[in-house]
DNA sequence: TTTTTATTGCGACTTATTTGCAATAATAAG
DNA sequence: CTTATTATTGCAAATAAGTCGCAATAAAAA
């Protein structure tokens, strides 16, 4: 399927790639000064997410939040690092550490979600 | 505050240890004869897991899974070992692979989730 | 057997995300 | 520039998971 410019997606973009974390739909909305309907939102992130562009994360809240894909080469292990929600600042960024394993014989592994949750640098200083 | 003993612990605690997988608070609910009202499965649930007899696992669909502690010492580091959804059979295993990390300084983590997902063995086969 | 209060069931509620459908608008075609 | 095609949007309603208040029930102690 052919895909469009729109105001709205690169409203996203910007947004995201400004804070550079990972962000839920509602983070980003409000970050946008146009209204933008909310299931217009998630319609853009999935497209995104399926494009590559964009990866998921759930977090232990069962929410999920967005980042850009800067390091998701394979489209597969997309998120292949860890991630960590500050439990003080609601906040999601996306580590710099890959998350190292090797499954057991016989499984076959095709997604990632590691979520480490706590205090952020910011919020323990 | 007291603990009581009641069936339905006892049979949430059965089916769990039965398994030995992790399990979604509708799975357990149908392994269980008796009819459990499901605002009442949850809190069994999260008792348990209060109590660090159980721990949650949240997959990357966004929904809880509980699992009998087993090698759960520390309780902060509840379910610090990978699990494993397996994306045909839907079921959720704890894998005995401690989920290894170092934090960059300045971060606290004191809650670990992480879950891999794929084909399991036995759908693999 | 009575008392105390943890536990349960019920129903309503919240919150996150998705979906159908008709209206709108981006882009290709003429 | 105008028209045609169809991706995209907004709206409203639907799903789904999980939670909560409250009155009724039932462990466990007295």
């Amino acid at each position: 399927m052919e895909r469009r410019n729109t105001k709205t997606k690169e409203a996203v973009l910007e947004v995201l790639s400004k804070t550079g974390k990972a962000m839920s739909r509602e983070a980003i909305e409000n970050k946008i000064q146009t209204d933008i309907n909310r299931a217009t939102v998630y319609r853009v992130l999935n497209r995104f997410c399926d494009d590559g562009i964009l990866h998921r994360v759930v977090a232990d809240n069962g929410k999920q939040y967005f980042a850009i894909c800067t390091n998701c080469e394979d489209k597969a292990m997309a998120g292949n690092h860890f991630h960590f929600r500050c439990l003080n600042c609601e906040t999601i960024e996306c580590l710099p550490i890959p998350v190292d394993f090797t499954p057991p014989s016989g499984y076959l592994v095709s997604g990632v979600n590691c979520v480490l949750s706590g205090t952020c640098k910011d919020c323990a200083a």
